[in-house]
Parts: C-alpha cells; sequence; structure tokens
DNA sequence: TTGCCGTGTTGACAGTGTCTACAAAAGAGT
DNA sequence: ACTCTTTTGTAGACACTGTCAACACGGCAA
C-alpha cells in the first residue's frame, strides 16, 4: 500500500482499496471522489475521463500480477523451468484471489480505457513474463514446435478462466470449499504431465 | 431467432439482438423498451428488475451453449470419449464467438441476477453436460483418478479463459489474426496429450 | 353492469458521467 | 511586490439511467 503524495496518486489509491473492499459493482467517479474528500467533479482534473482513471488502476494492478508471478517463479528452482511455470500459475491465482476487484477491474473493456497508454504498456510486460518462462520451458524440451506467444497465451487462458469463474463463483460447486489451488494444481498435470515434477506450491 | 409471441419473449429476444449488435456496453431497460418500441417502464411489467431480465437472457444463452456443445459433439465418434470432449472444446469457443455479446452477459454477476433460479438451473445444465463428457474420458482411462466435477471446472475455466481473452482483445498479440480455434487445438493437444492416458489411446 | 386484474404509459426521484463557469492558490517573469 | 498564467478545486447544470407510484385502458368473471 503505497502512501500517496499527490491527489492523483491519491484517487487512484481510493479507487483501489474501493475496488478490494467494496467490490467492482459501486465504482463510480462521484465515489472516488467522495472517498477522497473531494468534490464530485475534481477527478475530472486529474483524469480526463473515468475510464482512464480506472485504466490506470488497471495498470497498476498488472505491476502487482507482475510482481506476483515474479514473486512465486523466484521462490523454486531456477534451472526447472517447468517448476517455474507452475509457481507462475499459483502467482496468477493468487493475486487474483487476493486482489478480486482490481483483477476484475484489469479485463473490463467497458470501464477501462484500454487505449490507455499504461494500461497497454503494463498488461504486455506481464504477458511478456509468461512468454520468457515458456520459452525456457521449450528449450527444455517442452512443447518446443509450437509459436511462444501461443503456447502462453493458451496458458495464461486456463489460469484467467480459472481465476474468473472462482470469482464469478461458478466453480464453486466443483468443491465444498471451492478450493482454487487445488484446481490449479490438476491444470498443470494435465499442462506439464503427470510425472513432470511433483506439483508443490510455495506456501 | 425464435419468432416472439408475447411482450415478454419479445423483450427477451430484443435484448439478445442487441448485444450481439451494439455489444454489451449500451444494454440498459429503457434502451430494451425502445427497441421494442414500447415506454421506458413496459419492461418492469414482466420483469421485477433488470438484473432479472438479464438473467433470463443469460439463461437462454446457457441453453444456446448446451445446444452448441450437443452439435459439436454429436458430429464426431460416439465411442470415442476424447474426441467428443475435444469437439465439446470447439463448440464451446464457437459460441462465445458467434455470440459475444450474449456470452459476455452471462458471466457478468453484477448486470445478471444470479439469484434468479431459471439462470442457475440453465448454467447448471450446461456443466452438467461437460461433466458427463468428463466421466466417460475417465471410464476409458483419462485421469481416472480425479474428481469429475473437479477435472470439467479445469477443462471449462480453459476455454472459458481463451473465449473471454480472446473477446477481450487480449490475444490478438499472439497470432496475427488471432485465430482461437489454433488455439484451441493447443490447449486440447496439453490436455489430452498421450501423457495424459493411464491406458494407452489408440492411434 | 360492476368490479378486477393484467398491461402500458407517464412523471417523478435519486443517482450517474461529463461539461462549463467560477474561484482560489501557486508560480514565473518583470 | 506586482501582474499574468496555469493549475487545482468547487458548484451547478445537462442528459442519461433504474426504479417506483399514479393513472388509464382492455378483457373477463361474477
Amino acid at each position: 500500500m503505497p502512501v500517496a503524495v499527490s491527489t492523483r496518486d491519491r484517487l487512484v489509491d481510493t479507487a483501489r482499496t474501493y475496488l478490494d473492499e467494496e467490490g467492482i459493482d459501486g465504482i463510480g467517479l462521484r465515489e472516488i471522489a467522495r472517498r477522497a474528500g473531494l468534490s464530485h467533479g475534481a477527478p475530472l482534473r486529474h483524469f480526463p475521463t473515468l475510464g482512464r482513471l480506472l485504466a490506470t488502476v488497471a495498470a497498476a494492478g498488472f505491476r502487482d500480477l507482475y510482481a506476483s508471478i515474479e514473486v512465486a517463479t523466484s521462490a523454486v528452482d531456477p534451472t526447472d523451468p517447468i517448476a517455474r511455470l507452475d509457481a507462475a500459475s499459483f502467482g496468477y491465482v493468487r493475486f487474483a484471489a487476493s486482489s478480486p476487484g482490481v483483477f476484475g477491474l484489469m479485463f473490463r473493456s467497458d470501464l477501462c480505457d484500454t487505449g490507455d497508454p499504461e494500461y497497454a504498456t503494463e498488461g504486455g510486460a506481464a504477458f511478456g513474463q509468461l512468454v520468457e518462462l515458456v520459452v525456457d520451458a521449450q528449450a527444455a524440451g517442452f512443447h518446443p514446435d509450437l509459436v511462444p506467444a501461443e503456447l502462453a497465451g493458451v496458458l495464461w487462458s486456463t489460469m484467467h478462466g480459472l481465476a474468473s469463474l472462482h470469482l464469478h463463483g461458478a466453480l464453486a460447486p466443483t468443491t465444498g470449499q471451492s478450493d482454487l489451488d487445488a484446481l490449479v494444481r490438476i491444470a498443470n498435470r494435465l499442462a506439464f504431465g503427470a510425472s513432470a515434477f511433483t506439483a508443490k506450491e510455495p506456501s
């Protein structure tokens, strides 16, 4: 939780905490201004539109997602690229579970102005991080014939789908307590093979 | 496209065509009423709230999704459960691609009243259809040790993630023309590859 | 006929995002 | 120190939204 120095940063931070406390439903320009102790029109002095404000929040979310994956992968053997991909999966869903509001916002193109350059940059950086992990795994013999970006897109989609459906509540009937980590283990077993390694996520 | 007989059905049908023509952004009670040639308050005579109207639309979407998977699976060898699962994947993303607006609505709990019994029923039916396919595959040696609903949840998540990110535009950089079918093929290769079987698949 | 009830319309209310006009404060240049 | 300009914030308006209450009309049963 960064200390907000400028009013602009404080608005972004106010939106972030609102999203993770109250969810995405009641988000709005006037609500953010209210929580920041400003008049209803003040945010438009720092962002041309609500969509740009939320795109800035989403861009910060992509940075957090990047960091979550970085933390997860750096905790395993750096010479085992499959183990790093496995850890990255847990880093992905763990970010989604810990920041459900921001995660939900990041892929809502009706709320975020996806034309925002910062949004595109940070989103691309997070995806590029996954592509690098995939390239390393391919060098170790993991589906080396596939296009790295396509393989990364599939792996990303799996984690994204798990996180999205979990937050939507659609996966609740599958397991009693809706254990997301267990489903990630299954997904990784399908993707990386049962005997490639012993799936063990960092605590 | 079904012929609308009652005003209630016409409202649902109006919302459906709006979603697939204009997208999900401008959907609203008054807009639906306008397109149906009614006053702005008329829809509330047939649905207690907008969320219930959209939940009814989403329930119809789940029925279409079910039908799309049914069509896809019935076109392949009924004695090959893996081929049926493979076909079901294409049926899933094909529905999402052909009805992007309704598909996007179906998983938007801020728009749909997910407490609607019809919504829950139809959504559960679509998922149950996938579970049945998974059970058959497990009987043929495909990860027979896993809980069917969990395995189905993972497979569903993969297709859901692919369809969602594709519609969001996030997968565009992976392939030039954003070929969704190619990504599904990769996903199925990961999930249904030879290493996934305890019993050997006839080649 | 007399009611009643389902359906539709109209007008209101609170809420939203965005725009414009206005005010105050903070610097920059002389 | 005095202007001039830019930034930052406020207040009010506008068009829009979902929802509700009041009213009107048509069909139908008693």
